[in-house]
DNA sequence: CTGAAAGCGCTTACAG
DNA sequence: CTGAAAGCGCTTACAG
């Protein structure tokens, strides 16, 4: 691998017109010097050392990519991208690094972990944090100094960029059609409504839908937990054995939906005849299942793509005060409604 | 951000010292600065500059995981992660490069970007390569000098690390399994095998199950494309047009005989009462169809956290020759077959 | 148009 | 036990 100084010595030049040749500084340098470095160039592969460069430039074109988690010391239960609601995600984000000159890092952080000591390690130019609730951005994340997106995360969010999905009116939209469908017993099965986030906004759409339509809400219609395949069927266990309290359930995602139909069914509940089922999302596994799952879809390549596109602009200098972008929902009817 | 020097300063001594003290080279230092060299550490919150580090040290900590894959200029038609398999793999990656002090780059390459560069940009300490073919071998990655693992690909890999998965046995397993429930007109359904790899190795296995029951085999038989849900959808529709040529489908991949399958029951055919189908990889995924399907199982999560091992092995200068390692399959009987 | 020099933050022999 | 100095590969004012 040459280095800019063995350039420059092939060329009988300084190292700095080597620079400025790379750089396109052509007014700087003559035409025949300018060639002959180039030829030297292309016939050397010369690459350049970006740790040397970001050294000196102090950036570094690495985006960190981070999903806060509790990460259990085991590989076969850290399973996050088995949803491909992340891996869409991932697939964005890195190709609109790619396309604009970014290198992606990725890392999942703990609850404890400092993130700001890996942006300061590597001077990442900027960070794109998925699904982080208060607490984290208090302790995590705190000290940051770098561009950030957050992507689902709601709280404290004034000084940076962030990207919801119109969480609190796609839960509405999808109570309200199980309503309109003639449902009562509408029960809800999300993740932890405990802090502000995704889950309790789309937990305060379903609750807006029963309040405008006259409904009270009964304390035991209330699933909380962890949202997976697995939870979403042991939940379901419990709904099958009081089946009459219930003739349909809002669930928090389309993975933990699919779990839940997957649960009633083995539990001998016909959907949607018995109980009627409406996700979030919009994955294509929810047209896997039987019945095709219905649900509240998101565009969440646009997501990881606008992601991208708020931190470019904002290294770019192109970006003045901190967006914040909702970006909508659209029922999707297909068969467990 | 406090430099070393910074911190030097602070603390009276010379910059030197405080390195020594940050590398825990106490028999250089005496007790008392060494304490308070600790201290100043602790309050200024002191963070390495990785690139300084690594531009001195000529290693990077960086670890380059990457696919090769034809890229669209399209976000919407990037969707490698969608697929469970690939999501398994980077969590299980990431994973163990995290805990053996590693940071994860990631990035899709295409069929003409030349790899290497990216390898001597950021002098990757070692490359996890998933699914190549000769092809590629020969022209992507070609002078990368840096410890390579490759996952999933087969051919000229002499002097890299290699993990594959009983392709080949797999396939036969499949096929014997479909043939001892009575099945005779076996099709095969796979993406290309024209060049050796993973899916010419399963189709590989197919054949010799089809041989040693004395089964001849048909050309009509051998479907091949894109291994998607979608091509898989696609395919079915072809052989539910000539249903009384199959009694039985062994499917390259479960993404793809979930496809399949939703294709034949869109169709009439009922699975698999009319028509039998096995998939291969044992993903989560072919529990939430109906039937459930029938698959040959491997280790997904074992597969990224071996590469990573033997990649750390090589990085620590305990590796010598070459590993190759081939992890086992299993048949899972689910509803399928 | 070209080059000598300083410096980014760190590490590594070497001298005392 | 402590420090002065060189150097990793690059970029950036500055001088000529």
């Amino acid at each position: 691998m040459a280095s800019i100084v063995e350039i420059a010595k092939m060329a009988k030049v300084s190292k700095m017109t080597v620079s400025n040749v790379i750089h396109k500084k052509y007014e700087k340098v003559s035409k025949e010097t300018r060639e002959r470095i180039e030829r030297i160039l292309v016939e050397t592969n010369y690459t350049p050392n970006l740790f040397a460069r970001n050294l000196k430039s102090n950036s570094s074109k690495i985006i960190l990519f981070t999903i806060p988690q509790t990460i259990e010391n085991d590989p076969y239960k850290n399973t996050a991208f088995n949803n491909p609601f992340y891996g869409e995600l991932i697939n964005s984000i890195e190709f609109n690094l790619r396309k604009s000159g970014y290198y992606l890092m990725f890392r999942f952080v703990s609850d404890e972990e400092i993130l700001s000591n890996l942006v300061l390690n590597w001077n990442v130019d900027g960070v794109i944090i998925l699904g982080a609730v208060k607490k984290e951005i208090r302790t995590v994340f705190k000290d940051i100094n770098v561009p950030v997106v957050f992507i689902d995360t709601y709280a404290d969010l004034e000084e940076s960029d962030s990207i919801v999905t119109e969480d609190e009116q796609g839960g509405f939209i999808a109570t309200n059609h199980l309503i309109r469908r003639g449902k009562r017993k509408i029960g809800v099965v999300v993740s932890s409504i405990k802090e502000i986030g995704v889950a309790s906004k789309r937990y305060d759409g379903y609750r807006r839908a029963l309040d405008e339509n006259n409904i009270p809400f009964d304390d035991k219609w209330l699933f909380e937990g962890f949202p997976s395949f697995e939870f979403g069927a042991l939940i379901a266990q419990r709904i099958a054995k009081e089946k009459d309290a219930f003739d349909a359930l809002f669930v928090y995602s389309d993975v933990m939906a699919i779990g839940v139909i997957k649960g009633l069914k083995d539990h001998g509940l016909r959907v949607p005849q018995d109980i009627s089922v409406i996700g979030f999302d919009g994955l294509y596994i929810g047209d896997l299942c039987e019945p095709r799952l219905t649900t509240i879809k998101q565009d969440i390549t646009a997501k990881g793509y606008m992601a991208v596109d708020l931190l470019v602009r904002k290294l770019d200098g192109r970006s003045l005060a901190p967006e914040h972008l909702t970006l909508p929902v659209k029922l999707i009817e297909k068969e467990s409604v």
